[in-house]
DNA sequence: GACAAAAGCGGACCGAAGTCCGCTACTATG
DNA sequence: CATAGTAGCGGACTTCGGTCCGCTTTTGTC
């Protein structure tokens, strides 16, 4: 009964390599700005080769995407586990806002790390497991909510590129919107996709 | 009544520079694609200087845009002076279905050009001219057709955003979307936004 | 503890974007 | 035509993201 080998067990070494980069990395955005951060730097503060920082985290992009993978996996649970009205119990319409504002306060939460625009935004957004998470999470509550329309998949893209970094930072620093304001403009959209749908019975 | 000095006259050499560049770049993207032509390429064909080119275009986002400027150029004449329903004379509700549609045929007629995802994409797109001449386009669109609503400009955000290349490319990519379906898509979109919004009178 | 296999390390290297600055050659003027 | 002033040229150079591959460390086995 020796429990089954963990299935990828991290050496010990690399687990070390790891925590210090993601530590050295929060440290040079806090300290320098993303913008002025470059890979060479990270391993260096980090105390490791460049080779070990890109085996690791692949590219830039991924590395900084990794520094919010935890806040943006609980994110994820509470829309599949969480209470009312992000998880399940709320009516589906009612879940919608709620998700869209969590979104766009998550992004308002992490700005120091999107806000290079990189993050989220970049042109891999749509091919990053995240957007088909959120997708596939609209999609479902759209079609609850209203039935099987038409234009369904274009909505579901409509209703998701506002929640972009790009146009949220937009919106935040050129605009000069406050979070409430682009919240707001985000639930009329909702509403409006709602309401140009018949509203399934139930 | 000798005319007033031409405000900036293009020297000579510099002129056929320019025509030079344009060319090779375009020769360049059509035999062996955007993605695998370096600026140093470019210069290379063009029979320039490197400096010559970035002096000449800025970077390499600002140089592919420079060549499909004069359709874009064309596109936007006709927005403001051109027949309805694209132009004056329709109804703003139709206007504003042409206008995204037209967008919408402008980036599929062009697309070897924004292929890269970095032409009307790059982090650059809300700051660009051109996205600020659209969006007073949409904008005053928007307003004759429905009035001052709460939420206007978010509305113009968010009709805008469909029509960057970005999703763009990846409905007709990798949902293998066809032109039709994603107007068909957007017109839905729009709908949905002007009937949310109390109908102007008149 | 010795050993072998392999997971992981690290920095030299590469390619490409973008900058800099001394030189060239075009244009305006007498 | 000679000259001066300046717009424009061009390529060496810098920076930075990302790759490669020989070397080191860890871990499982006897």
């Amino acid at each position: 009964m020796s429990g089954p080998a963990p299935a990828e067990r991290e050496r010990a070494d690399a687990r070390r390599n790891r925590e210090r980069i993601l530590c050295a990395t929060a440290r040079l955005i806090d300290r320098v700005g993303i913008d002025c951060m470059s890979m060479d730097d990270v391993a260096a503060e980090a105390g490791v080769g460049k080779g070990t920082l890109y085996r690791r985290f692949g590219d830039r992009s991924s590395l900084l995407r990794a520094l919010i993978s935890e806040p943006e996996q609980a994110f994820q649970d509470e829309l599949i586990r969480g209470a009312p009205p992000l998880g399940p119990g709320a009516p589906p319409a009612e879940r919608l806002h709620a998700f869209g504002e969590g979104v766009l306060r998550f992004l308002d939460g992490h700005a120091v790390y999107i806000q290079a625009g990189e993050l989220l935004a970049g042109s891999k957004r749509y091919t990053h497991p995240v957007y088909a998470f959120y997708m596939t999470h609209v999609s479902y509550l759209l079609r609850e909510a209203c039935g099987e329309t038409p234009n369904h998949q274009y909505m579901v893209d409509a209703l998701l590129a506002p929640l972009a970094a790009q146009p949220f930072l937009y919106q935040r620093k050129v605009r000069e919107m406050s979070v409430d304001e682009i919240c707001a403009g985000w639930h009329a959209l909702c509403d409006a996709v709602l309401a140009s749908a018949p509203a399934a019975d139930s």
